[in-house]
DNA sequence: AAGAGGCCCTGATAGC
DNA sequence: TGCTATCAGGGCCTCT
């Protein structure tokens, strides 16, 4: 799935192009993602008009003029697509598997604009849409979740107190969302070996000094991320249809058996499966 | 209560 | 060519 970082951009480029538009037809052709999108969505989102789009954690959250609101999340393959009405060609998209043109597979759910169709594509369908009744709703939705990296919340005396008698290690709470909301399988394992420490470290070893560079590489690493337009393995594309270039700056993820990039180190990039997840780490200088 | 593991799905790729 | 096994940017649910 898009983690953080592609959401954002998928949320930037949406705000561009449908801010302030107003839904006039909702076509859901298979209900049956994660959860079953609820029967009244069709009528619940149609003549809204779209007050802007914004993101919490990985989700995308499509706000309305009246205050209510429809959470997206992708799963692990979700993509957004906007085509121009009329047109056979897409003029924009974001896609993992398809680079040019609209799949015709899986394409579940069609949200038509005035002049736009918005289409949300998933094959795993491991992705999922819930409706916001006002803006309460919409906090309680995220009441359970940890701060995103970003947050003053996600601080030194927070985390070190959180890792307290916690036998898990660090890359299973990196990836664990009531800990610490956004971050997923690659940027887990990049934040890892910049901070040089070993994904399997059991997280109450951590020091201080461990917290203070977890926070810190956890904002560079998201924050470069969104500069760089998102990673784009599985041809991810943000709705401009540009490649994201991220995964050229990957020192560990995929790397497996590569040269470890620190300067000086001789270590071999290693791929350990944690937790069902794949890991990759250098197996020299994290520690 | 925390942690480990199974599972929801389809598709791409590797190996035989 | 065609089969099977494995792996994928996630996270919920169940069991211990």
């Amino acid at each position: 799935m898009p983690e953080l970082p592609e959401v954002e951009i998928i949320k930037q480029s949406l705000n561009k192009k449908i801010k302030g538009k107003i839904i006039k037809k909702v076509l859901v052709k298979n209900r049956n993602l994660r959860f079953k999108i609820p029967y009244n969505f069709e009528q619940f989102i149609r003549k809204k008009k779209i007050k802007k789009v914004s993101r919490f954690s990985k989700y995308l959250i499509l706000i309305f003029e009246d205050n209510t609101g429809c959470m997206i999340h992708l799963g692990m393959t979700g993509t957004i697509h906007l085509l121009k009405k009329n047109k056979t060609k897409t003029i924009t998209n974001t896609s993992f598997y398809n680079t040019l043109f609209l799949p015709e597979k899986h394409n579940h759910i069609e949200i038509k604009f005035n002049k736009l169709k918005l289409i949300y594509n998933d094959p795993r369908r491991f992705g999922y849409i819930l409706l916001i009744k006002n803006n309460k709703d919409l906090k309680k939705k995220f009441s359970h979740f940890g701060p995103e990296p970003f947050f003053s919340s996600f601080n030194i005396n927070y985390i070190y107190k959180y890792f307290r008698n916690k036998k898990k290690n660090i890359k299973n709470f990196l990836l664990d969302q009531k800990f610490v909301s956004g971050i997923g399988n690659i940027y887990a394992s990049e934040i890892l070996f910049l901070c040089k420490i070993n994904p399997t470290k059991k997280a109450k070893k951590l020091s201080l000094n461990d917290c203070k560079k977890i926070i810190y590489y956890s904002r560079l690493v998201l924050k470069k991320a969104i500069e760089k337009g998102g990673s784009s393995i599985r041809d991810f594309k943000n709705l401009s249809g540009n490649l994201g270039s991220f995964q050229k700056d990957f020192n560990v993820y995929q790397r497996e058996n590569l040269n470890c990039l620190k300067y000086s180190c001789s270590g071999i990039i290693k791929k350990k499966i944690i937790s069902n997840r794949s890991s990759f780490f250098c197996n020299i200088c994290q520690k």
